[in-house]
Formats: structure tokens, C-alpha cells, sequence
DNA sequence: CGTGTACGTCATGTATACAATATGAGAGCG
DNA sequence: CGCTCTCATATTGTATACATGACGTACACG
């Protein structure tokens, strides 16, 4: 079977043969992009370093075209920041911009709060289902523990059903999951308290409490400028 | 003079032959970006359509490179939606998607209203200056008065001091201004009228009187609910 | 006459070749 | 010994060639 197709690079190292008919067509595109975000969130790529496009070549084994829509997408999101001719660079969180992604995390999920109690908008049932997904995991996950917080806080935005809004917060994840994954390596925010105060905050947006709910969400944040605290000084 | 070169597509209207060096390095991704973009506010390229990229190409006159990236990062930004194998179709804002553009609007705005104020942070003078310029041109330039005015609302929004909340706001800067456009084309919002509530702003600002200062942005923002209106029926 | 299938055409996705420029090292000079 | 200028090199920016998949059309069959 020597098939000459031009599918991938020339000899890098390429997971799949080709897009089989009928399957999941997994665009090289989207390996790109999964694999170095991969880097960055597991500090293969540490923070201040430049990812030249032909090592993101290399370790994802696709071109550069797609690295080079990868890398885009991935400055758009906020992981890198891009410097003409020179490259790109993954960003470092200053303390400052930690507290300036702090506060407006804040107010998008106060606002999301606030539609869902004004507009009588129902809570998702996945929401709860996460919580117990959260309880049947293991504290010592990091990443899946990450990764429910993140999809609980998405689902509680959607929930407010402003499509904007909820655009403008998958904008951040990039940084918020960095963040949360920080925070939980330092020890600051137990697993355990987080679902409680998940589960709370479900309760309250039952009833359409927004006055309760806004106390709960305030409490459940206010660990993060401890973070801050711990990376400035 | 036969410079084989390859700057420029094989035979398409290219505006500059090369960059010479010392000169402002305008890249092709930036005329292809600039090109389309301007395509789609003057509708050359109107919503629903799809931008086929050799179209984008002859167009521009650059190679489907840097228009690929362009797209990309206008569908970033809102005003693409990229349809996998499909093309780039230009995105229509539904009453809906306006609504909910208003509410986010509103939300980062006040926010940034309550962070100048509480932190005392001093109003920029740019932004008077914009209401100088803003007074001497003709109410019959439209672009200039939507280019104007949004200059001001993103000074607004710089003055805060909170960079994540700046590049929200900028992240919304494209529908904004095609909602602009569109509200001052309508006849809503007088731009005599928009001066003097900016200035309004800037003197409740500067005595950081909080309180005046939102209610002068709520009747500001107040009459683009009316546009949605006349859209929807 | 309607429907299903097969094929042709074309736009997108990907790879690679070419061009231009920034960086860094090294040689020459003050 | 330090500074500067020059040149080599490597990396990004751009163009183009190739592969793949989708859509439309035409033909054959029921």
C-alpha cells in the first residue's frame, strides 16, 4: 500500500493515516490546535517561552498551515500573544491581570444570575448532574476537576440564555483554566467546598433568590485574590 | 524589469509592489483583513452571503494565506461564521442576538463606570477631545460619527484600568459598529444629541459621581432597544 | 414522470516552496 | 578591550501546488 497522498508532513510522525469515509473527520487543524493547547496547559510550552511554528509542527504532525490557524486561534483566546516576525509567545498571567480577569468574572456570572432570577429561567439539569460527577471524582484529579468547575460555571452562564454573554465568557476559559488549575495545585479551594457551594448556588437559583444566589457566587470567588496574594508575594 | 518576485498573486490588481524597506510594513493580512472587512460594513459583501476565498483573493489582491487568516479572524470577531468545508458565510444579527448585544454592552459600560468611580480614576482627555471632534463634524458623515462615538465608548472603557474588561469590549467592537451604523442610517439617535450626553458623562466622571453617572448612560443607551424594534416588526 | 445513483466540477483543507526580515555571531576598527 | 558594521542563518510571511470532500447535474431505472 504505498500510497503517495501528500497526507501529512513529510516525515513527521502522523497519528492517523487518513480520514477514513463515514468517521469523525478530525481536521489536522484541530490536532494542532488540541496539542499545543495541551503544552501550554501541562508547561511543556512554560510560560515566556516562543513556540516556533515548526517544533508545534513537529510535535503535532501537521503542517503549518493548520499550526499557523492553531496559533492564531489560540492568541485570539488569550494563551499566546503574538509578536510580528518574531513569533508566538505564551502568555504570563501578571498579577494584575489576574485580578483584572477576576473582577469581570465576576460580573458576568453576577449578570448571569441576574437574568436567570429576573427572567425566571430554569436551572439545567446538568448543572446538578455535574455536582454529582463531581463527587463521585477522585480530589486528587486535578485536570478533571478543572474541567467540571469549568463546565459547571459555562452551564450556569448559558444558563442565562444571552447568547453574547456566554461568547464573551468562552473568551476567557483559556485563562480561567489556567487559573483554577493554579489555584487548585496551591491548595487554595478544596474540592469538596466547592460542590457544596455549587450545590447551594443551585438551590438559591431554584427559587429565583438572586439576592442568596449573589452571596453564594461572592463567597465561592472570593478564595481566588487569596491566589493573587500567593503569586505577587 | 522582469523581477520575478513572488509578492502578489499570479495576476491580480496588487496596490503595492513590494515593501520597501524603512516603509510601514503593511502586510498582506492586514490589506486582506482591512479589504473584507470594509467589504462587509459598506455591504459590498452582504449578510447571508458567503465570501468564497478566491473571491476574498481578487478582491484584496493578496493569496489565499493571508485571506484565510483574515477570515479566521474576523470570524473571531464576529462578523463571519465559518461553515467547515462551506466557506465564510457573513453573519446576520438577529433581534435576539441584538438584544442580548445591548444587555452585554450595558453590563461592561456600567462596570466600568463603578470601577473609575470607586478606584478614582481620572477620565482621560481624550475623551473630551472626542466631543470637540464630535461637534465639528458633519452630522452627515455617518462613518465618521459611528467611528467617532465608538472611540469614545472604548475610552470609556479603558479608563476603568482593567485590560480583560478592554478586550472584551474590543471583542465586541464589530457588531457594535455595524449596530451604529445601522441605528444612526434609521434616523435613531441624533448625533447632536450623543455629544451632549457624552459630555454629561465626562462631568459626572470627573467628580465621580457614580449615581449620575449610570442613569446618564441608561438614557444614553436607551434607544437601542427602539432599533431592535424596528427590526423584528 | 419521479427517484436514485454515479460522476464531474469546484471550493476548501493541507502541504510545501519561495521571499523577506530579524537576530546573533564574528571580524574589523577605534 | 569595547563598539560597530557586516554577513550568515533561521524563522516568519506569502504564494502556490496538491488532495479531499461536497454539491450539482445528468443519466438510467422503476
Amino acid at each position: 500500500m504505498t500510497q503517495p497522498t501528500g497526507s501529512g508532513p513529510k516525515s513527521a510522525a502522523r497519528k492517523r493515516p487518513a480520514n477514513r469515509p463515514g468517521e469523525a473527520p478530525v481536521t489536522a487543524r484541530q490536532r494542532a490546535y488540541d496539542g499545543i493547547r495541551a503544552g501550554i496547559l501541562k508547561g511543556a510550552f512554560p510560560p515566556g517561552s516562543f513556540i516556533e511554528e515548526a517544533m508545534a509542527c513537529e510535535a503535532t504532525g501537521v503542517s503549518r498551515s493548520p499550526v499557523r490557524e492553531a496559533l492564531n486561534r489560540l492568541a485570539a483566546e488569550g494563551f499566546l500573544e503574538l509578536h510580528p516576525r518574531r513569533g508566538a509567545m505564551v502568555r504570563t498571567l501578571s498579577a494584575a491581570e489576574l485580578r483584572d480577569l477576576h473582577e469581570v468574572r465576576q460580573m458576568i456570572e453576577s449578570q448571569a444570575i441576574r437574568l436567570i432570577c429576573r427572567n425566571r429561567r430554569p436551572v439545567p439539569a446538568q448543572m446538578s448532574e455535574l455536582c454529582d460527577t463531581h463527587e463521585a471524582t477522585s480530589a486528587g484529579d486535578l485536570l478533571a476537576c478543572v474541567e467540571i468547575n469549568r463546565l459547571f460555571h459555562q452551564a450556569l452562564v448559558a444558563a442565562a440564555g444571552n447568547t453574547v454573554l456566554t461568547q464573551v465568557f468562552d473568551s476567557l476559559q483559556a485563562n480561567l483554566t489556567r487559573v483554577a488549575m493554579l489555584s487548585l495545585q496551591l491548595g487554595i479551594g478544596k474540592t469538596r467546598q466547592i460542590e457544596q457551594e455549587h450545590r447551594a448556588l443551585i438551590a438559591a437559583l431554584q427559587v429565583f433568590d438572586e439576592t442568596r444566589a449573589m452571596e453564594i457566587l461572592a463567597a465561592h470567588l472570593k478564595p481566588m485574590p487569596r491566589l493573587m496574594g500567593s503569586l505577587s508575594g
